[in-house]
DNA sequence: CGCGCTGCTGAACCCTTGCTGAACCGGGTG
DNA sequence: CACCCGGTTCAGCAAGGGTTCAGCAGCGCG
C-alpha cells in the first residue's frame, strides 16, 4: 500500500513516515503543498494524509484541486484546529476523513485502514463479441466458457481487435498500437500473430480484407 | 437518501430523526440492537448511524454481523466513550466513521454526506481468496486455519495481491506500491519475494503471466 | 492465360524474461 | 561482541515466446 504524507513540520513528518512504514505502507513525504499536489497527481497512491496548514498551498486547495482533476485517492485531513467549521469544510471539499492534533497513532492507522478498505476500486469491464469474452484486467479470454491460453502479445492484439470489433483495422495501425510505433522489424509479424489467433479461436472470427486490413466480428 | 438511526435514548433518537429529515434524508429509527440489525439487513439504507451502547446487542456486534453477511452500507458509529481503543475497534469491525458525544450536528451531517458520497464499497476488513485469509489489521494470514509465518514485506506483497485478486499486476506496479517508488535497487526483488510467497502458500495461488505480471486467484 | 503482388504458414532461431539458490549486509537483540 | 533474522543483491540457468525467414497459395489485373 502506498501512502503520501503531506506535512511541513519535519518532526511530525518523519514520525508519520516511520510509523506508517512499520505498518507496511510504502511512504512518500512532501514538505510543501506544491510538492504534495504534484506527487498525488502523478503517482497512484492508495491513501493520502494531508495536513491542513501548509506553506504555499493549503490542504483545502490541494484536496479541491485533486477532486476537480478526478483523482479519487482517499484523503485523510490532519490539523491543529478543532473548529467544527474546518471539519465540515474539509469533508465537503472532498476529504474522506479528518483528524485533529494531537491524535493517537493507533487511531490514525485504523482510520487509514478503513479508508484503504473503502478505496477507489473500479470494477474491471468485460469485453464481449459473440461467444468471445475478454477481461483486460485479469488478462484472460474465453470462447464459450473455455479459457483461451494466449501469450501476452496474442492477448494484446486480440484486445485491440475486440475494442474495434466490426471495424476494419489496417496492418499499419495494428503495428503502431500493439507493437511500439517505433517498431522497425518485419511487418509480417502481424500476419504471423493473426495466424496464431485464428488457430486458437477458430477461423470464423477474423476476416481478411485484402489491401485494407483485418476485421474481427461475431461469426 | 435513506438513513437508519439505531439509538436507544429516545430524546437523542428523535433529535437525530428531525435533524436528518431537515437535511432531506428519509429516516427510520430503531430503539434496540435487535431491531436495528433486522432493519439494516432487510432494507437497503444508504447510511446507518449506529450507537455503540445499546440494549440486547451492542454496536460492535451489529457492525460485525452486517459485514459478515455482506451488507456494505456505510456505518457511522456514535458513542459516549472517547477511548482510542473503542475507536480503533469500531473501525476494524467494519464501521466507516466514528463520532464521540457530544458532537455538533453540522459535523454529523458533513460526515454522513462524505459517507454517502463514497457509497457502499464491497471492502471486507477480512480479506479472503479461496482457502487464503488475510487480516490487514492484525497483520496475519491463514491458509486453511493454519497461520502463515510471513515477514513484513511478504505480508505487504500478499495483501497487495489479495486486494487485486483476479487481476494481473505488473512487476512495475508491485515495485511502486509495495516498495517505495524511490526504490532504485534490483527489480529482481519482486521475483524473489514471489518465490518466497509461493513456497509458503503453495504454487497454485500465484500464476505468472509472462510479459504482463502476476495474478493471485483461488486455485 | 500468366505474372506479380499480397497474404498465409510452418519452422528455426535466439533473446528476453523469469526462476532459483546462495551469498551478502545491516540492524536489532541476547 | 556474536548471533540471528529479514531484506537485498547477484549470477547462472532454463525456456517461453517474439521475431525472422523462406516457400507457398490465391486473388486480381493486364
Amino acid at each position: 500500500m502506498r501512502a503520501l504524507v503531506v506535512e511541513d513540520e519535519p518532526r511530525l513528518a518523519t514520525g508519520l513516515r516511520s510509523g506508517l512504514e512499520a505498518e507496511g505502507y510504502a511512504v512518500d513525504v512532501a514538505l510543501t503543498g506544491t510538492d504534495g499536489l504534484w506527487l498525488a497527481r502523478e503517482h497512484g497512491y492508495d491513501v493520502v494524509v494531508l495536513d491542513l496548514m501548509l506553506p504555499e498551498v493549503d490542504g483545502f486547495e490541494i484536496c479541491a484541486t485533486l477532486r476537480a482533476e478526478r483523482v479519487w485517492t482517499p484523503i485523510l485531513m490532519l490539523t491543529a484546529r478543532s473548529a467544527d467549521t474546518d471539519q465540515v469544510r474539509a469533508l465537503d471539499t472532498g476529504a474522506d476523513d479528518y483528524l485533529t492534533k494531537p491524535f493517537s497513532y493507533a487511531v490514525l492507522i485504523a482510520r487509514l485502514r478503513a479508508l484503504v478498505r473503502r478505496g477507489a476500486a473500479e470494477r474491471p469491464c468485460l469485453l464481449q463479441v459473440g461467444a468471445l469474452r475478454l477481461d483486460p484486467a485479469a488478462r484472460k479470454a474465453w470462447l464459450d466458457e473455455t479459457e483461451l491460453v494466449l501469450t501476452a502479445r496474442e492477448l494484446s492484439l486480440l484486445e485491440f481487435l475486440v475494442r474495434r470489433s466490426g471495424q476494419v483495422v489496417s496492418k499499419r495501425t495494428i503495428l503502431e498500437h500493439v507493437w511500439d510505433d517505433a517498431f522497425d522489424g518485419d511487418p509480417n509479424i502481424v500476419e504471423v500473430y493473426i495466424r496464431r489467433l485464428r488457430t486458437k479461436l477458430g477461423e470464423q472470427f477474423i476476416t481478411t480484407l485484402r489491401g485494407a486490413g483485418y476485421r474481427l466480428a461475431s461469426p
